[in-house]
DNA sequence: GTAGTTGATGTCTGTGACTGACGTCAGTCA
DNA sequence: TGACTGACGTCAGTCACAGACATCAACTAC
């Protein structure tokens, strides 16, 4: 018999969002989501880095998602394409039988701003890493900043939209919809920049 | 004679920027901060919500900026057309002499991860309330959300771009450059989004 | 098979961010 | 003149997090 149940990050990834869905964020200590799965608050810490991050844990495989999708995009691309290879390859880490673990989750975050701006942060960082990919691949500074940052908007909000009560679609096509809106919009400035 | 020194506020802000920038924001606790300029740490917390908020501390001013060049759009003007002014306007809070100061100040937050998730944080809730004065002008749901967002990220890289060192462009200037390269980027999708 | 090593955990102790309750006192205003 | 207010101080408490060190099953080398 192995000396301690195995898979203890994962343990506590669970216990805290089921913690935090019920008592709320700020009412659940890390001792509790510790104890609650037979650990104490230190190896809490030595699994997350901070109280908030169990919910954000896992998502450099997003990330990756995201990287894949740009790798894949063909030579000639523009900017804008390859970001939207991203967008699609990066949906497919959100299959539709995740939308409802997935609308937990935000349901926790949006009721506390410290989660939100953690989330944000990931999105930020998201953007970064997708504009060094961009800048790997020959895309120049600016269009290559410009260009995932608005890569990390579309997935924000498409994302949004993926998980409302009643939406259907598959994120993939909710992205596709939401970028090809950014496009229109870029589009149609009938008098110029001033 | 007046039984405090006025400014509390005020005082603590200059003394946390300097003492940030002299010994890092990890290694000044609000103690210091505090009674460095004669207050009490509990005095500290009753201005500031948090110790990072004192760098943050008027930010609301700047999206008043935003807001009014919200309103001072044409009112047939396209989303984009109104972000456009909106930066021109918010540009006006970053006159060229404050250069340094802000420089100074994005020193600190570059140097520390809790501050940049702050700061990020501060840019997304400007976006948010963009989106709101753009649906309030009736900008559809998704138009609205996405130019602000766009908006908001163009005002990110143009206020990296004026701080860097050697240029001297006024930040006006920088924006409407930046958002003419955004509406460059997504005019030339040379190839179809699947 | 025994000794040494490793890795995940527990224990103990400390620091600092933040909070609530309550006291203080100069200035204000009735 | 006396009640009231607003900005501050004092005190005590909670909790997020971190360093140092101990423990002990499992694995490894010999």
């Amino acid at each position: 018999m192995a000396r301690w149940e195995p898979g203890a990050a994962g343990r506590l990834q669970k216990a805290a969002l089921e913690l935090f869905a019920t008592r709320g964020f700020e009412q659940t200590t890390a001792t509790d989501i510790a104890e609650s799965v037979g650990l104490t608050e230190r190896t809490f810490f030595r699994h997350f880095s901070d109280k908030r991050e169990v919910l954000f844990h896992g998502q450099h495989l997003l990330v990756e998602e995201f990287l894949t999708g740009v790798r894949t995009a063909p030579p000639d691309a523009s900017p804008l394409e390859i970001v939207a290879r991203a967008l699609r390859s990066a949906a497919s880490f959100f299959p539709d039988e995740r939308r409802p673990y997935s609308r937990l989750r935000q349901s926790v975050i949006d009721q506390n701003s410290a989660l939100q701006e953690r989330e944000r942060h990931k999105l930020a960082s998201l953007a970064t890493t997708l504009a060094d990919a961009l800048r790997a691949r020959g895309v120049d500074e600016l269009a290559a900043t410009l260009a995932a940052e608005s890569g990390a908007t579309v997935f924000g909000i498409a994302f949004t939209q993926w998980i409302r009560e009643g939406e259907d679609r598959s994120l993939a096509d909710i992205g596709a919809d939401v970028l090809r809106e950014l496009v229109t919009l870029t589009t149609t400035v009938s008098r110029k920049i001033p």
